[in-house]
DNA sequence: TGATAGTGGTTGAGTATTCAACATCAGTGC
DNA sequence: GCACTGATGTTGAATACTCAACCACTATCA
């Protein structure tokens, strides 16, 4: 199979999408860090966490939602629970589950946190935008989740074309 | 100030687009390093590298295209001249400077990486999108791209709003 | 009941990234 | 020449993340 390079369009919107989420998540985690020592990775639990019944998630549930590794998350709970913000719970009815539940301390430090974050996220996003590039934004954003998460399995398979035999020509290597 | 928390379309995109985020740089990443041992910022070093005049930028030129920190940078070329990938090269007309070239090793190691990581952005990303939604992603991105990168400077400012006086609601946090 | 496969979650080691501190040099003004 | 400011990079320690191995449990099937 020959490679499908990328069209000089594709190639410019890639890396105009590189270079863009790279200053974004920069700009967010930076503030994030800064103001409240607190890593997107991190609010975004809490954030989950505080929106849901109960302010508690299964760890899967939790994981999927924010996107993370079952361990990135095993990890990341840890932390948060040496800081106090959230507590592990049994679940009653899966001996091997766990929930996470937001403590009223990790609910402060959110709630001081929250007013930063979103006027960070605005100034980094919303202000550039007009409502039409939101919504198509919106739609964009939907139509790549569902594709890279089916691509992230399919990984591996056929098409590949491993080794040096495809011709590809410097310059359009993605 | 009172805080601009995010309106509810607001707030669902960036869900969706972190969702998307996510996503999609965990399948990038994960083809990446389990085909080519190669983590995507480092594949893109190399591809900026490989498309640079005598194929070397300057450390600060190449932090700068790569969205990367000039420490992050600092690190990862050390790792890729251990493989034998770049070497670092004294710039003749500032002893401050250094350049990162890429060597023939490195050369090869990209060229046979890139078939299945285009590939790859092709499956999570081109193929989800019709040619429309591309320019609209292009346009998009270049206008986060910019306002990401005032916003990481300006952050700190005035308008953080630090602590809880600012009554945001919780279901709303971003 | 027992065997097996699959799910939910944790752990430790290795790697990547960030942050702050540092060293070196260029540019400017005196 | 000298002092000062800013730019270019590097380093080491602390933190975060990934991968593979693992334990405990559930579900299925016989």
């Amino acid at each position: 199979m020959t490679t499908r390079w990328l069209s000089s369009d594709e190639q410019h919107c890639w890396r105009s999408f590189l270079r863009a989420c790279g200053s974004l998540f920069s700009a967010i985690d930076g503030q994030l860090v800064r103001d409240s020592g607190l890593p997107h990775g991190y609010y975004e639990i809490l954030a989950h966490l505080s929106e849901a019944p109960d302010r508690r998630l299964r760890m899967s549930e939790l994981a999927r939602v924010s996107t993370f590794s079952k361990s990135r998350l095993s990890h990341a709970i840890a932390r948060l629970e040496e800081r106090g913000w959230v507590i592990r719970r049994d679940c009653p009815t899966d001996r091997r589950g766990q929930f996470a539940e937001l403590t009223e301390a990790g609910l402060t430090a959110i709630t001081a946190a929250a007013p930063g974050h979103v006027e960070q996220v605005r100034r980094a996003l919303f202000d550039a935008l007009t409502p039409q590039q939101v919504a198509q934004l919106d739609e964009i954003s939907a139509a790549i989740a569902e594709a890279a998460a089916s691509a992230r399995s399919r990984a591996g398979e056929a098409g590949e074309c491993p080794g040096a035999t495809c011709d590809p020509e410097p310059g359009a290597v993605g």
